[in-house]
DNA sequence: GCCTGTAATGTGATAATGTTTCAGCCGGGC
DNA sequence: GCCCGGCTGAAACATTATCACATTACAGGC
C-alpha cells in the first residue's frame, strides 16, 4: 500500500486532471511573484500546455498545441517561457530527455528532489531525496568540487506499467 | 589534501595524457571482448578521440575532428560507433550536456557512479556513490518503480576553475 | 499626456543533435 | 562457392536549441 506521500505519484489514467492543472497555475502565480517575475499571458499558456498532464512534454510539441489552438509561435518564443517557467520553479527539465514537466508539488525547487520517468507511459513524478543530495554535497567536497547544478533521474516503469507489461508479456508467449 | 581516490580527479591541465588515452583504449579491447563485441578501426578512431582529453565531446565535435583528419563521416556512423562503446561500458554519455566522454575507470558500468562536470574548463571526473544508488533503489521501490536507467550527475566548478574564478573576480574589483 | 528605460515578444535564419531508410561490404561458417 | 549476420556508407529527414536584430508592452518619473 503507497505511503500518503507516494499515493499521488504516477496519478492512475483516468484521474481528474483539471484540479491539478488549476493548481499548478495557482501556485505559478505565486511563485512569480516571490521570485519577481511577471506570469505574462506567453508563460501562462506554454504553462497550461506543460501542466496540461503528468508527462514531460518537449518544446516542439507546445509549439504544435499552442499552433493548432491558433497560437503560431517562433521557437525562441516557447524557449523563452519555458526560461522563465524553470527560473521560477514550476517546471523543471528532465535531462535525459530534452522535455518539460510541471511541478506538480509545492517545492519549487530542484536541489532536493529525485525525478522518477516513465518509460512506457511518460508520467514524470518527484520524490524527495534529502539523503541522496547530502551525500552529493559530501561527493562534491571530498572532490574539491564547488556544486552548481544537480541531475538526479531515474527511467524505467512506473507501477502501471509494469502491470501491463506481465500482461503484454503473457499475450506475447502464447503466439 | 586529497585522498589517494580523489587524487586523480580533474587533472592539472598539463598533465600527460598520452598514458591515460593508451590506458583508456586498452581497458576498451579487454571490455569489448568481455562483451563479446568487436572493436573495429572505425570504434577504435572514435573512441581515441573521445578518449583524448578528460572532457566530454559531443558527437560532431568527434565528426569534425575526424574530418580534420581526413575521415568524412556521417552522422550515424558516429552514433553507431558512440553506441557500441556506451555498450562495451568504456565511454558514459553526460545527460546534461548531451555528449560523451572516456571512462578513465575501471569499473565500466555507471549504477554506481556519480559524474562531475566542470562548467567552466568541461573536465569530467567520476566518483563512486554507492550509497547514494542505494538511496534511489529505497526510492524507487518505496514509489513501486522499476528502475532501468539512473542519472546522476552535478556541474559546478573543479578545483582548478575554482581558483581561476577567485583571480578573475580579484581582478574584476579592482577596476 | 509624454518620455524613457527595461523587460518581453516577434521574425528569420541557423546551429546543434539525433534518427530513418535503404543499400553495400566483408568475414566466417556451411 | 554461398549464405548469414554484423558492420559501414550515404542522403534525407526529424528534433532540439540559439543568434541577431527589430518591435512592442508597460511602469515610473516628469
Amino acid at each position: 500500500m503507497p505511503s500518503p506521500e507516494t499515493a499521488n505519484l504516477f496519478p492512475a489514467p483516468g484521474h481528474n486532471h483539471g484540479t491539478c492543472l488549476h493548481a499548478a497555475v495557482d501556485r505559478a502565480e505565486r511563485a512569480f511573484d516571490t521570485h519577481g517575475l511577471k506570469l505574462t499571458a506567453l508563460r501562462r499558456k506554454v504553462l497550461q500546455e506543460i501542466a496540461g498532464s503528468h508527462r514531460a512534454v518537449g518544446a516542439y510539441d507546445i509549439l504544435d498545441r499552442l499552433a493548432r489552438k491558433g497560437d503560431r509561435l517562433a521557437p525562441i518564443s516557447v524557449y523563452r517561457a519555458i526560461d522563465a517557467l524553470l527560473a521560477a520553479g514550476v517546471v523543471h527539465r528532465l535531462e535525459s530527455r530534452n522535455a518539460f514537466f510541471a511541478c506538480h508539488a509545492t517545492h519549487g525547487r530542484l536541489d532536493n528532489q529525485v525525478i522518477l520517468a516513465c518509460e512506457t507511459c511518460g508520467l514524470v513524478a518527484e520524490v524527495n531525496g534529502d539523503d541522496i543530495f547530502q551525500s552529493l554535497a559530501k561527493a562534491a567536497e571530498s572532490a574539491n568540487f564547488k556544486p552548481q547544478r544537480r541531475v538526479v533521474e531515474m527511467t524505467g516503469l512506473c507501477r502501471h506499467c509494469q502491470a501491463s507489461a506481465i500482461e503484454a508479456k503473457d499475450v506475447e508467449v502464447k503466439p
